[in-house]
DNA sequence: AATTGTATAATTGTCGACAATATGATTGTT
DNA sequence: AACAATCATATTGTCGACAATTATACAATT
C-alpha cells in the first residue's frame, strides 16, 4: 500500500501536477486513497527521504522546489557515476529476460513520446534507468533514486520527445549488444542537466 | 522522538554493535525506547531509506551488510563530488560561528581519538562532514547521508586514529582560512574507501 | 534420520482515537 | 489602520488494538 501511494505521488510531483512548496496533507490523502492516516504517513516519510518532499516536524511535508542549476549538474554527475558503475558490474550477467524487460519499457516510452504523454515518459524513463541500477545493488538503487527523483523534478520542461526516445533506444541497443563502452556513452549522453 | 531513535540505532550499526543481516525487531525497540511501535516503525523506515537497514515487506528490517569494495570506491567518489560542491558554494558565506562549530567538533574528535573511542569518532566524523553539506542544501544532505552512512558501515575497521584526527584538523584549518583549494584537497584525502 | 504438514507464537501492517502543536480567524488595544 | 492577544480549527505525532503474514515448534509420515 505504501508503495502504491509513493508511486502515485512521486509521479504527480515529477509531472509538475503539484506546485512547489505546496503542503501535502495526510488527511486529504488518506481520504483519497481510502486508507488510514498512518499508512499515508509512511509514504510521505519515504518520499521525504527520497527528496521529493521536504519534512518539517509538526508542520507536515511540502513539495520540494526544483534543484538549482548547480545542483542539477552535480546530480547529473552523480547519476552518471552510479549508472556507469552499475553497467560495469552487471553487463556480464545480463540475460535475455533482462533484454526483454528493457525492450518492453522502451516500447512504452516510444508510444508515450509519440503521444507526448509527459507523465508516462517520466515514469518510464525512471523505470528504465532504475532497471540497471537495481540489478547492480538494492542499496545503490536507493541512493540513486534519491538523486534521480530530485533531478527529474525539473523534468517537466522536456521539450524534445523524439530525442529522449532515441537516446533510450541507443542505451537499450548497446546493452543488448553487451557493449559496455557504447552503453556508458549512451547513458552519459542521456543524463545531463537541463 | 524519531530522530533520537534513528541517531541511536545508526550509531550502533556504524559502530558494529549489531551484526550484519541481523533482524531488527520493532517490539524490542519499542520496549527499549519506551514508545509505541509506530514511532519505532518511523525510525526504521527512515534508516531503511538511508541504507543502514534493509526493508522487506512483511518481514521487517535487517542490518545492511557492508558495501563491496567496488561499491565503497563508488561511494567515496560520490561523497567527494558532493562535499567539494558543498564547499564551493558555501565557503564564501562561512561565518565565525561556523568556524566555532567546526572547532568544537574537531576537539571532540581529537579527544575521542586519544581515547580510541570508535563510536564517538564515527559520530563526530559524520557530524563534521555533514556540517558543510547541510550548509549547502538540505536536499543534498539527505542524498549525502544515504551514501556516507553506507560507506561508514565498514568504518569499524579504522586503524589509525591519529591520522583520522590530523586529516580532519587539516580540513577545518583550510576552511578557517577560506582556502577552497586546500579544503577540497583535504576532504579528498580524507574520503577514500578502505 | 529426513521430510512434510499443522498448529502456535511472533511479528508486521493498518486502523481509529487521543494528545500536542501549528495555523488561521477574530477580538481588543494602540 | 496596524499590531498583539486570544480562541477555534486544522493538522501532526503517538498511542494501543486488531487483522494479516511470517517464522518457529512440534507431530506425523516416509
Amino acid at each position: 500500500m505504501r508503495q502504491q501511494i509513493c508511486d502515485a505521488l512521486r509521479g504527480e510531483i515529477m509531472a509538475g501536477e503539484i506546485s512547489f512548496n505546496q503542503p501535502v496533507r495526510e488527511q486529504n490523502l488518506a481520504k483519497r486513497f481510502g486508507v488510514s492516516r498512518n499508512s499515508v504517513r509512511d509514504a510521505l516519510l519515504q518520499l521525504s527521504q527520497e527528496g521529493v518532499l521536504i519534512y518539517s516536524p509538526n508542520c507536515g511535508v511540502r513539495v520540494s522546489s526544483p534543484p538549482t542549476r548547480k545542483e542539477s549538474r552535480l546530480y547529473a554527475k552523480l547519476r552518471r557515476e552510479i549508472e556507469m558503475h552499475s553497467l560495469e558490474i552487471t553487463l556480464s550477467s545480463w540475460t535475455k529476460e533482462d533484454d526483454g524487460n528493457l525492450n518492453r519499457l522502451q516500447r512504452i516510452l516510444s508510444v508515450a513520446c509519440e503521444q507526448q504523454d509527459l507523465k508516462v515518459i517520466t515514469e518510464t524513463d525512471l523505470a528504465m534507468h532504475r532497471y540497471w541500477v537495481s540489478k547492480a545493488s538494492k542499496e545503490l538503487e536507493s541512493v540513486w533514486l534519491g538523486i534521480t527523483v530530485r533531478m527529474l523534478i525539473a523534468y517537466s520542461q522536456l521539450d524534445n520527445y523524439m530525442q529522449c526516445c532515441l537516446e533510450h533506444a541507443a542505451i537499450v541497443e548497446a546493452i543488448a549488444c553487451r557493449d559496455l563502452s557504447a552503453a556508458k556513452k549512451a547513458v552519459a549522453l542521456n543524463i545531463r542537466s537541463k
